[in-house]
DNA sequence: CATGAATGAGGTTTCATTCAT
DNA sequence: TATGAATGAAACCTCATTCAT
């Protein structure tokens, strides 16, 4: 196993047992056990403990927003756009049930505020291939008149409920009430 | 300061705790000192400190459903009943900051899973009135003849989501703009 | 209830839970709930824990010296004086098995050695009738001419050991065997 | 100190402290400074301090069990072997005041009652010399005709009783006094 | 006299982090 | 570079004792 592979090792490892267990089961020497690795040596890795985790969420947040940019095409009208980059969002959690669990509980936790906060009052800017989106369905009055955070919102709430309540068994997302739901997303921002 | 007062001390203490510092920043001293009591003194109350949280969940749950079913009239519409309830339960939690940050950290830890699975595969019935609200609504073909954990989170996501980003100062949700939220939740579900 | 029956209730509770659950599993406040009182109550009858359990010695050592002297008779041999007591002494906790656990664990717990020490030290005299009888036998040549305290040994060691397992189940000491016991305790004591 | 001292130490500051001051006078902290380790290096060698404290006893108790074996002669006579285990015995004891206070405080506390059962109504077999020797002397008639546990009794209550008052320095066990005494013990149980 | 709510010191155990190897 | 034994601060919880009622 080699330096870089080690390291994904421990990421692995973290995502797994927090995503299953929460952060009050992934105590480092647990991490350390599923990884393979020494507790020493996630310490050559990641500063502390709460880097790796902070680590963790951006390498998701990076691989996520990578997935979306993936066949998004500016000449597309807005609601073609907004439909297939959902759908594409919604797949990838469903697929990902461990990467959307550990993405929950982040995001909901102290750690998600920060995040959000640098998020949303960082420039940002045109990496956010959402946020590009909505902004323009605004001004040709395609989507709501509402500020940015809302439309947010209205479009992620849903999606992020309905993944989470199919990862965890209490209904089965099939491809057509996948496609489905994603249509209600836009049913609630739509102008 | 009499017995029920010091159990609501330390229901309020752990409530506040917890909701600006997540899980991790109310350790049972940390609760003990905020309440004005000795660390033994919580024990009197409840036995363990997951007791202790899942007790402030469960009655922080049965005051919103108090609230909700509040002027509730099934002779009115199913929109306008929808529209009703929602706006309550938005305002109750734009009022109550601490009351969201904490439930909201609840519903997303392994705590909440569980508490879920029970609500949702437990027998429930008439105590919940947005599951007859929207069954009904689904009958009369008025909201999207979806499974009903689709249908609550279609309703819910975006709720929450936006009261969240209110708490937070991400987005400052006045009386106009929370009318129009909670429309847009309708707009999500309806058919 | 009154004071002295307080008092009673108090002690009967201690020796219970001691004898089944050893001192780990006597906690004031579980006294207290067996003994139906108060657990400030406790410390109205006892000035410590501690007070209260070395009390509870000293009377069950009280009520077993006083069952010894009943018809003792100094006209009597040695032998025959020996083994009435010894008989008595096993029916007695083959009758009490609170009695005997209890005392047990205190015998060979610290507190025991305290007061080992000072029986064996103190005055002692004449109250003790074993010491008498086997320094008369010694006298006498009728039993072994060996230090008083290992007589002792050899008198008591025997019969508390298949007291104690007796009561524990390991072996059922029907009237037969208990005479027979007795017997063996004096084969180890005399010349 | 490499990694086997480590856990020797802890054992030897356990043994110490529960032989000199009880159960209650060896919480976790103490044993700790004791050894001259950190508290948390304790678990790594032991789950629970119930563990670490029955491994003592077991440990202990295998010591003595192969200290007999040790030129244990099934070809001498019954009586010739039993003065020579049980002098060894309480030899062993005498040499070493803090194993036996150690070993009686166990037996005697509900821990003790546990490891009795076990071995009474476990296969016990032919690791157990005593058994051997008791059950072959009864069988050839050269020892009393009594449940094995009462042999037991009769051999061992006088050897530990004594053994405990020489410790406590309520007699001088002296050579020849101990030769005596566990000829005495002999006494109770031969025919 | 009797009570039991309140206390906080002290118990066992966990865990992020360090450092000698 | 990799390790994992060692650490001790800090977590949860218990319990002998006090004291206002």
């Amino acid at each position: 196993m080699n330096t870089s592979d080690k390291r994904q090792e421990i990421l692995n490892a973290a995502l797994e047992l927090i995503a299953e267990q929460g952060f009050h089961g992934a105590p480092i020497a647990s991490i350390a056990d599923q990884a393979g690795v020494g507790t020493g040596t996630i310490y050559r890795y990641f500063e502390t403990k709460d880097l790796l985790i902070n680590t963790l969420f951006q390498e998701l947040h990076d691989t996520i927003q990578a997935r979306l940019m993936d066949g998004y095409d500016t000449d597309r009208p807005v609601r073609e756009r907004f439909i297939r980059a959902h759908t594409a969002l919604l797949r990838f959690f469903v697929a990902h049930p461990l990467q959307f669990r550990f993405h929950e509980q982040y995001l909901h936790s102290p750690y998600g505020v920060i995040f959000r906060r640098d998020h949303i009052f960082g420039q940002g800017g045109d990496e956010d291939l959402y946020r590009m989106l909505l902004e323009e369905g605004r001004t040709r009055q395609i989507v709501k008149d509402f500020p940015l955070v809302v439309l947010f919102a209205l479009a992620f709430g849903p999606l992020l409920t309905v993944a989470r309540d199919h990862i965890l068994g209490f209904v089965n997302l099939d491809e057509t009430l996948l496609v489905q739901t994603v249509q209600a997303c836009w049913d609630g921002i739509k102008q």
